[in-house]
DNA sequence: GTCTATAAGTAGATAGAC
DNA sequence: GTCTATCTACTTATAGAC
C-alpha cells in the first residue's frame, strides 16, 4: 500500500513545479529528487504522469471546497469574495500561478483524461463568484454594472490573467497587477 | 545566406505552435516536418531554440507596432481600443493564446535572453491602452470609474486570461468569454 | 541551404530483485 | 515501497558531405 506521506510529498512537489513551470517541464525525474527517492518509486504511487495530473486537480479541487465551505459563516457577499481574491493574493506573492490556470494554458498537450478536470474547477470558481455576486446584489450590497455572468468572468479571467503577467516582471513598490484588478473590479460591482 | 521564405515559414508554423501547445510543447522537428525539410537544416537558420525564440517575438512586436501605428488615423480612442480587442477576438476564435501570453505563461522555463522581451511586448500594449483610455477621457469619450493605469491592467489581464481559460471549453453558443470580458469593461469606462 | 549521421542528454515507463 | 537496470523515443545540437 502506498505510503500517504510519500505521496502527499510528492502531490505537494509537484503541484508547486506545476504552478512554477507548468506540466510539460518538469519531469518524475524532479520529482524523485526533490522528495529523495528514484524515479521509478514514483511510478509505484502514480503509474503514468496523467494519473499524477488527476491526483493533482482532485486535491485542488476538494481544498477548494472545503475553503469556500469556510466562507459560509460570513454575512456579507463582499466579505466572501473579498476572501476569494485573497486566495489568489497569496499565490501572487509566491510568484505562482493557479494550478488549473496553469494546467489551461498547457491544455492541448495534456493526457485526455485531465481536461475535462482542469474546467470543472475553472467552472466551479467562476459560478461560485457569480452565486456571490447575486446574492450579493439581492441583499442590497452591490449595484452591478454588469450581469452577474460578465462580471463573474471579468474577474476570474482578471485574476488568472495578472497571476500570469505578474510573473514576468521583477516586483515592484507599487500595488501588484492582482491589487489593481481588485481595485477596478469593486468599481464595476458597486459604483 | 538564409533563404527568407524558408525563414518566415518557420517563423509562421513555430508561432503557431507556441500559441497553440507552448515554447515547452513543440520541437525543431516538428517544425520541420511541417515545413517539409530536416531538423538540422532548422538549425542553419536558427542557431537554438532560444534564437529562434527571440526572432519570433521581434516580429510579433513589429507586427504590434505596425498595428497601432494604422490605428492613429481613427479619430477617438473608443474606436481604437474596440480595434486592440477585435485583435484578441480574432485570437481568440483561432483558439490560440497571445504568442506574449504564452511565453509569459511559460517565463522561468525559458532561456534567459528571452525574458526581458516578452515583459517588453506585455508592457507596451499595456502602456498603449492606458495612453487610450486617457486621450479618450481628457476628451470627454470616457468617465472611467478608476485609474487609466488600473483599468489598462484589469483590460491586459482580463483579455490573455479569457483567452487561456476559453480553450480549455468546448466552443459554445453564447457570448465568448472575451466578449463578456470586453462588454463588462466599456461598463467601467463608460458609466 | 539542405542533407545524413551522430552525439549527449532527457523523457516516461517497465521488469524484476530486495 | 524502493531499488538497479534497462527500454524506446525524443530533445537540442554539431560535423561534415553534397
Amino acid at each position: 500500500m502506498p505510503n500517504p506521506d510519500t505521496r502527499e510529498q510528492l502531490l505537494d512537489v509537484a503541484q508547486g513545479l506545476v504552478q512554477e513551470r507548468g506540466f510539460n517541464a518538469f519531469s518524475f525525474k524532479d520529482l524523485a529528487r526533490e522528495v529523495g527517492i528514484r524515479t521509478p518509486s514514483v511510478h509505484y504511487h502514480f503509474e503514468t504522469k496523467g494519473d499524477l495530473g488527476e491526483a493533482l486537480i482532485r486535491r485542488y479541487r476538494e481544498q477548494l471546497e472545503d475553503e469556500l465551505r469556510a466562507l459560509e459563516g460570513r454575512r456579507t457577499a463582499r466579505s466572501r469574495l473579498r476572501a476569494l481574491i485573497e486566495m489568489y493574493r497569496s499565490t501572487e506573492q509566491k510568484r505562482l500561478a493557479c494550478l488549473c490556470g496553469s494546467l489551461a494554458s498547457d491544455i492541448d498537450t495534456l493526457p485526455e483524461a485531465l481536461r475535462p478536470h482542469v474546467g470543472g474547477y475553472l467552472d466551479r470558481t467562476e459560478e461560485w463568484i457569480a452565486e456571490q455576486i447575486q446574492a450579493g446584489t439581492s441583499a442590497g450590497e452591490f449595484e452591478p454594472a454588469a450581469s452577474a455572468a460578465d462580471l463573474a468572468v471579468l474577474l476570474m479571467s482578471g485574476l488568472q490573467g495578472a497571476l500570469f503577467l505578474g510573473r514576468v516582471r521583477a516586483p515592484s513598490p507599487g500595488p501588484s497587477m492582482l491589487s489593481r484588478v481588485e481595485r477596478a473590479f469593486w468599481k464595476l460591482l458597486e459604483g
